[in-house]
DNA sequence: AAAGTGACCAACCGCCGTCTT
DNA sequence: GAAGACGGCGGTTGGTCACTT
């Protein structure tokens, strides 16, 4: 016999999350840490599946989101980390922190496709042109097949070093702090966390919490009702990011801060891994990283791409791309 | 101004490996 | 060892918004 159900299939509510469900969610973690997600919706109280909580949390909730554009730097990433792991976005997110699978799964769908697939419509026209370009992405193959093993044994001797008790590791230092390290002090990963959560209680005060009020009767009580009316009580909390008249007092209720703006809040600083309330929060594959800068360095060695667009060299997947 | 179309993205679905009983 | 739930992942869907006709 296995372990019970983490949830009834009946009565489990699904769609859009609200903005009260969030904090519910938010409060939930902040007071007993990420992990044990089969208890969430029973602690909380919230008709949500273990599952969708889990997946609210890693894909908007969580600290260190990074939301909006994608920099060339992440897009050429990207690619290139596609090129080579293919279709793992897990994978790849592990080398983008701030970003989430889902969200680089959903940028490469909608616009790397699409742009790769241009890109190779062009190259097909100069081959036709006489100007094949078979001989130089075998080329870029095998030199990729070469530095991934190469990044591979590093990788291992990273984890080597990192299971060995007071043997520090220049290799680490570019380690994410989801590997449960020390971060550099400079380093912005998980800082940002308050535009996670300022988001969703602006986008609670302009859609307003009359509606979702009606099924709750928790944390509802710094809430200001006031223009509420005109506003629907669902969607996503940036999508009305418009005003955030009396958030700090909300916010201040729930967390205790007096401020959530991104930039310098207290709550910034609080939900940072060096304050340790999402200390235990990991991303996978955390303990055989490669490290970042390598990574990095690798993939935009000027020397293996002699120069030219890298874009070109990126040997594509066609059944990844139609 | 209304209808049509495409882009974007949050969330669901289903599969698979792992873990618990 | 077997059964079944959990957690994680990738693929897909459906709602919303913006732009075009």
């Amino acid at each position: 016999m296995g372990r019970p159900p983490c949830c009834d299939k009946i009565g489990v509510k699904k769609g859009p999350w609200t903005p009260e469900e969030d904090i519910i969610l938010v409060s939930y973690i902040q007071e007993h840490g990420p992990g044990n997600w089969r208890a969430v919706p029973t602690s909380t109280g919230l008709l949500r599946c273990s599952k969708s909580c889990r997946l609210r949390w890693t894909n908007y909730l969580r600290p260190g989101i990074k939301r909006g554009n994608f920099t060339d730097h992440e897009e050429k990433m990207i690619i290139h980390l596609q090129a080579l792991l293919g279709n793992r976005w897990a994978a790849i997110a592990s080398y983008l922190p701030q970003r989430t699978d889902n969200d680089i799964k959903n940028f490469w769908n909608t616009h790397l496709k699409k742009k790769l697939r241009k890109l190779q419509a062009g190259q097909e026209g100069q081959s036709r042109d006489g100007l094949s370009s078979t001989g130089s992405q075998q080329i870029s193959r095998g030199q990729w097949e070469r530095r991934l093993q190469t990044d591979i044994n590093m990788a291992r001797q990273a984890l080597c070093e990192a299971l060995s008790p007071g043997k520090p590791s220049s290799l680490l230092t570019g380690l994410k702090p989801s590997c449960g390290y020390e971060k550099p002090a400079t380093e912005p990963i998980y800082a940002s966390s308050t535009e996670n959560i300022s988001r969703l209680l602006k986008g609670w005060m302009i859609s307003g919490p009359k509606q979702s009020l009606k099924n709750s009767t928790t944390q509802n009580s710094f809430i200001d009702t006031a223009g509420a009316d005109s506003l629907s009580s669902e969607g996503t909390p940036d999508k009305a990011d418009k005003n955030g008249t009396g958030l700090s007092q909300a916010f201040e209720s729930l967390f205790g801060f007096d401020s959530f703006d991104s930039s310098n809040s207290d709550f910034s600083q609080s939900m940072s891994p060096d304050t340790g309330l999402f200390q235990d929060e990991s991303k996978p594959n955390s303990s055989a990283q490669v490290p970042l800068s390598l990574i990095e360095r690798w993939l935009f060695d000027e020397g293996a791409m002699q120069g030219k667009d890298y874009i070109n060299e990126v040997t594509i997947d066609e059944d990844n791309l139609f």
